[in-house]
DNA sequence: AGCCATTAGGCCAGATCATGACCTGATGAA
DNA sequence: TTCATCAGGTCATGATCTGGCCTAATGGCT
């Protein structure tokens, strides 16, 4: 309070409200001279902070945009916005930003004053999840917890549901979070198994950091490939994993290692539907995950890839493209399809 | 670099990290004495950050949940993320937190570096808005030029077109944002007309702050009432409104006199469907604003309500909460229902 | 049980730095 | 023009910060 640390803090949160405020004001506030306010300026401005000023009667101080970030102030209300939205997101994974937005998550919850913690969790549940029906919804609190482990480099327990229904409680050193379309995977080293395993984190129960820290392990550069060379779908660009910067981990890239032993283990969705609109159309409508749409006949597109996404998430997104389009598979698709319209139709049909 | 503030504001940062810091670390890091960190962290104790220790030899320091936020301190890709997160949720303005998540949009997109901001608005493009159809997306600038206006206390200067497609130049002192279902409101009072307006933010064009700043003028409790008493509708309980506090803008509350305002002008949509499953179920699946449904027959429930969103969007979250159902009104709905059922019908019959 | 790494904090000397009070200029708006 | 603002120099005083020493307590590991 008495602080100059403290007082330049409050400063920065003063600035970063969006308006201007003339040094008297700011000098007022603060409990100090005038004279100190623009050393104190003077020091923001030498840390990297941008302080703009505009002079004349109705000039004043405003923090502006600059080379780097500086620390956000965020009010009560600010932050839980911030925590909810976030969370929200976390199903969807938004297209490039995905381990970054947990990461973000983890570092708020973890500061996040309690009296706040319910309004958000209070708030979630009365966000109705755009994707159920699929049943795996992830939890946001587990995301934060395997997401601060991996960036912590703590061990992780967690039980674990395997793809055949086995339960099995695992004792893991975190590498990497990766996002693929509607999922979430955990890389990780599994100190049971002695081995490099993915992890389905709607699958992952009750995970706990154990803080015992760790050495980040090498990813190996490829173990056994099942397949000759470097792109054995060819489909995908390279940009398709999402999760783009390798975050520096050594070794093999966790993105890669995911497609690896997912190809081996995922049952995918592989579409083929035919738009009646131009490729660029289809393409702005589409999660660039799902693959690009190919010129296909006059003035329409084919839309041939995988995903592993859920079948319910494809169908609406196929629908919100919003043309005229015929899925030829897969059949699981087509059914569904069929199903939904002849609900809307029944629905639409006053009893 | 060499300032004691400095050091804080690292310390903080590092801080934030979900993983534990011996006082070694941080010292050899910021590069002063072990007995400077811990003075350090005594500080940021006495500014109220509540720094966690565990001693033993696996100890260190975190920054823990504590009454107060301590500034949020980002990397770049973290606030790609929340800013990418909360553009993407501008659009649909989750129920409770509206206002507050365009305040901290604005905050964020304050001070963003310049060379984040295009990697923003990359994602964002790459992102497909989930509610597309109407038209009518909300620019993101344009909302938090807005709200930046808003809290500034700045005069506002942007071209509007009104209902009736007549385009005009305001000039106006923005009073408050407010979300109302899908769609965003500013309350303002408008210098030209000498009048309080509201303005739909989709219609805004060029909003743009003139920098002057105005005393805030207390909102009128109410003009002309139009309805005798206060529940003129009934049908919303006390929170539907979105915006829940009152901002502290001296007179009357912005969201009454929206509802108001939109009440003489705005077409609604008067919903009236019949779902096949109980009130519980289908109300935990809808969002908020458009309504509780109430029991109705054998196993089924019944929503009368009325609301402004796009059509798209009322049938798509109705489609979402999977079960039968059929829609009464309004006739729109129906007949969008009927062509999307058919619509997807076709998709799934192969040509 | 014993060892070790960690946090916690007292004391002191010396250097550094922040503060407020004064001053002069420059700038932009009304 | 006149005013309010930013910008910065200088100076004396006093507070504060730092590093280095010290001791104590705690918890995990072997």
């Amino acid at each position: 309070m008495t602080d100059t640390p403290a007082r330049l803090l409050k400063l920065l949160s003063l600035l970063q409200t969006p308006r201007e405020w003339p040094g008297g004001e700011l000098a007022d506030r603060l409990d100090v001279s005038p004279r100190t306010i623009r050393r104190d300026i003077d020091r923001l401005r030498d840390l990297g902070y941008p302080v703009e000023a505009s002079r004349g009667s109705v000039g004043g101080y405003r923090l502006v945009a600059g080379a780097a970030m500086p620390p956000l102030l965020l009010d009560d209300e600010e932050a839980v916005a911030i925590a909810v939205g976030l969370r929200a997101g976390a199903g969807h994974a938004i297209e490039g930003v995905d381990e970054a937005s947990v990461r973000a998550l983890a570092k708020l919850e973890q500061v996040l004053p309690s009296r706040l913690r319910h309004r958000v969790s209070a708030l979630q549940n009365a966000t109705v999840a755009l994707t159920r029906g699929d049943g795996s919804t992830i939890d946001p609190r587990t995301l934060t917890t395997l997401a601060s482990a991996v960036t912590g480099r703590e061990r992780l327990r967690f039980a674990y549901l395997s793809g055949d229904g086995t339960p099995s409680k695992r004792l893991v050193e975190p590498c990497r979070l990766v996002s693929a379309g509607q999922r979430w995977y955990l890389v990780a080293y599994d100190l049971g198994r002695e081995d490099w395993r993915t992890f389905r984190v709607d699958r992952v129960g009750e995970p706990y950091a154990t803080g015992a820290r760790f050495a980040p392990r090498p990813l190996p550069v490829e173990g056994p490939p099942d397949a000759p060379a470097a792109g054995p779908d060819g489909a995908r660009d390279g940009s398709g994993g999402g999760s783009g910067k390798a975050h520096g981990s050594g070794g093999g890239d966790a993105a890669v290692f995911l497609a690896r032993s997912m190809r081996r283990m995922q049952p995918e969705l592989r579409l083929d539907v035919r738009f009646s609109a131009p490729a660029e159309f289809v393409a702005a409508r589409l999660p660039a995950h799902l693959g690009a749409p190919e010129p296909d006949g006059e003035g329409g597109c084919r839309l041939r890839s995988s995903c592993t996404d859920s079948l319910e998430w494809v169908a609406l997104r196929l629908a919100l493209v919003d043309c005229e389009f015929s899925a030829q598979g897969p059949p699981q698709l087509v059914e569904y399809l069929a199903d939904l319209g002849s609900r809307l139709t029944r629905a639409a049909r006053p009893v």
